[in-house]
DNA sequence: CCGGAGGTATTTTTT
DNA sequence: ATACCTCCGG
């Protein structure tokens, strides 16, 4: 198929020059492409340059099996497939082009549970591994805490989640705890000894539950990339290796790539320096930098210039904002897209004036034809939005929320998996421990003691004596378990399971309309996935972002807009663009001023949401705003100043407004009458 | 031993 | 506003 293709130069028209340039390096070498790294500035065309090139590469004969896409997200790599599909349907009939999809394409961490399940057995894990989320983590990390007395000493102790936070950070970075700790929390330095006890402790427990976290993931997967035969062997399974996001990986994925690609051959990397906003994750912009001189000759650099989405006014902004930094950057953007509105810089009383800003703005546009789906607004942290989801309600302004708290992390939604997952492994006394706590009469101590008796298999809960008040209710719980344990079949266990929580979830929550509705969502879901085993391992590393991703269909057709944080809007476009709070204390946020390194980050962030928009954008700027999250429940707040990223001299790339507009005062009162110095009887009252 | 009440500390962003 | 911890009555 593809020899006949290759001549035809297929799919080519759309591209400029140094897109093509990307899309066509190395093609005709014998022994494979060599190294590239492609710097695509925002809205440079980088999907497209890498759906491109990825087409290119079947079409000339490469095999779609021995392609790996590493993408940041389920959703860049599920965008990309599509692309690269319709690209391929042009040249192929729709059944070959679906065939030659790239085969290993998602997240690192997907793929590395995907080869972890294939080598398990090799490298001493039990193939049916389950995988702990966040929050999953952070529950173990404490029980860890309290069976060691950490939680008794007489200094605090950092959180759970603190904890679970410098631990990923120490694996992530490869770095010393010392290190990490004297870096990014300082405050819990003191802990050392204990925090390494801790870790060591966590460890182990994970292992002895046939558990894996996040970095696990990662961390197994560059291990067994260390391991000489089946390195080669695995490395020998691929002949291309593209990734997105490049300046968003960490020295883990780093390494993981440069296992799978020793010599860079086959390898090509994407990213933009200017847009590396996932530092906390222990991401580094030293990967993208260095990443040229990886290799001997050097990898070959093409860097996108051209702007094909914001108009020029809003770039023209964008770069003056990101060129302030005092860090260089590999690349100007420029665009041919003339003229466009200004930016605008709208001050809003507070909070409350700005959700109805938004919320007034919002509709005026689709009174002028604009869908709400080309809208969108941005803000720094999840919290942001609270006013504005408010208002939105009122006005029956349907809306999805991306970023912030997540489908998956409400109780009863985990409910049902634990008792999938405890299902699945029985030695996993996270999930145990939560789903046998939904039984009325059942507390931690019995709880305990369930998990305990379902170590060699949860058939043998039939006969453990359950505490009087809870025997009713625990009858059906075990029979359950051990039907699911028995065998599985797909989605009817699901099915079960939402049927045996439900009168739990009425019981428990007075709020349970909401939460049933959620259910129902998880059995839509669920039917989506061809096995138990997937759907577990999959939901937790790529949950749906919103309660109405494109897993549940409920709102597909329905026009809602968009609000996102502004990391999870990495990626995407509108035709305009709000960004919530672009104050100081917000954008950069108070916790992140720390050092020079986390204030350029936040500076990189701002340009990040304001080179989403392509014809409109406006930053709002509240006055006033209430400190959330703050002891006391006094009306705490900070009068605002202007982001500290658009000084004074900026300000001539921005239009500006002040809403509600400022009333007229009566005349009367302005010049008349006798003149009297209130500021001096002021200054006199503490005299 | 369970579960509810009341008191207290609380760092954002995500795979 | 919330989550987490401790205390106390069944």
């Amino acid at each position: 198929m593809a020899a006949t293709a290759i001549r035809e130069r297929p799919v080519l028209g759309e591209l400029n020059d140094a897109q093509r340039a990307a899309v066509e390096h190395g093609l005709g070498e014998p022994s494979g492409p060599a190294p590239l790294l492609v710097v695509a500035g925002a809205g440079a065309g980088k999907t497209n340059m890498l759906a491109h090139r990825v087409a290119r590469l079947i079409l000339a004969g490469a095999d779609p099996t021995r392609i790996m896409l590493a993408t940041f997200s389920r959703r860049a790599a599920a965008e990309l497939n599509a692309r690269v599909r319709r690209l391929l349907a042009k040249k192929l009939s729709d059944g070959a082009a679906e065939a030659a999809i790239p085969a290993y394409s998602g997240t690192f961490h997907s793929i590395g549970a995907r080869l972890l399940r294939d080598y398990a057995e090799r490298v001493g894990l039990e193939p049916g591994f389950t995988i702990h989320d966040r929050e999953d983590s952070a529950d173990l990390i404490n029980l860890v805490r309290h069976e060691l007395g950490l939680s008794e000493s007489k200094e605090r102790f950092p959180t759970k989640g603190t904890c679970l936070a410098i631990y990923s950070r120490a694996v992530n970075a490869k770095a010393e705890l010392a290190e990490i700790l004297g870096r990014h929390f300082p405050w819990c330095a003191a802990h050392e000894k204990a925090l390494r006890s801790l870790f060591a402790g966590y460890v182990e427990a994970k292992q002895r539950q046939s558990v894996l976290d996040y970095d696990d993931l990662l961390l197994y997967f560059a291990q067994m990339m260390r391991i000489e035969p089946i390195a080669a062997e695995i490395a020998g399974r691929f002949d291309h290796l593209l990734v997105d996001e490049y300046q968003d990986t960490n020295r883990l994925q780093h390494e993981i790539v440069l296992a799978l690609r020793p010599k860079g051959r086959g390898l090509t990397v994407v990213g933009d320096d200017a847009q590396a906003i996932y530092s906390f994750r222990a991401a580094t912009i030293r990967n993208i930098l260095d990443f040229s001189n990886e290799f001997d000759p050097p990898a070959r650099i093409v860097a996108l210039e051209q702007n094909y989405r914001s108009t020029k006014a809003i770039l023209d902004a964008s770069n003056a904002v990101i060129a302030l930094s005092p860090q260089r950057f590999a690349k100007e953007l420029w665009t041919d897209r003339g003229g466009g509105a200004r930016p605008v810089l709208a001050t809003v009383g507070e909070e409350i004036d700005q959700a109805r800003f938004v919320a007034m703005r919002v509709l005026a546009a689709r009174e002028a034809g604009a869908s709400l789906k080309s809208q969108a607004v941005l803000f720094r942290t999840s919290h942001h939005s609270a006013a504005l989801e408010l208002e939105l309600t009122r006005r029956n302004i349907p809306f999805v929320k991306y970023g912030g708290l997540k489908f998956l992390d409400a109780a009863h939604v985990k409910d049902a998996l634990a008792m999938l997952r405890f299902a699945q492994n029985p030695r996993d006394r996270i999930a145990g421990f939560r789903v046998a706590l939904t039984l009325p009469g059942i507390g931690p101590a019995s709880a305990e003691r369930i998990v305990a008796a379902a170590q060699g298999g949860v058939a043998s809960l039939a006969e453990w004596p359950a505490p009087a008040r809870a025997a009713a209710d625990f009858r059906p719980f075990a029979e359950i378990l051990r039907d699911l344990a028995a065998a599985s079949e797909w989605p009817a266990d699901l099915n079960r399971v939402v049927d045996w929580l439900r009168p739990h979830v009425e019981r428990r929550f007075d709020d349970f309309s909401a939460r049933l509705a959620d259910l129902d969502a998880l059995e839509r879901i669920g039917a989506s996935y061809p096995s138990r085993e997937r759907f577990l391992s999959e939901l937790t590393l790529d949950p749906p972002d919103a309660t109405s991703d494109e897993a549940g269909p409920p709102h597909r057709d329905e026009d809602y807009l968009i609000l996102s944080t502004i990391h999870s809007a990495k990626g995407q476009e509108w035709r305009s663009v709000f960004i919530l709070n672009a104050v100081d204390g917000c954008i950069p946020s108070e916790l992140a001023t720390g050092s020079r390194d986390e204030i350029e980050e936040e500076r990189r962030l701002l340009y990040v949401a304001m080179t989403r928009a392509r014809d409109e954008l406006t930053l709002i700027l509240p006055q006033r705003f209430y400190v959330h999250n703050q002891p006391r429940n006094g009306d705490k707040h900070v009068y605002a100043s202007r982001t500290r990223f658009i000084p004074p001299k900026l300000l001539g790339y921005f239009d500006h407004l002040s809403w509600p507009p400022p009333k007229s005062e009566p005349i009367s009162a302005r010049a008349e009458g006798p003149r009297v110095d209130l500021a001096e009887k002021m200054r006199a009252m503490w005299r």
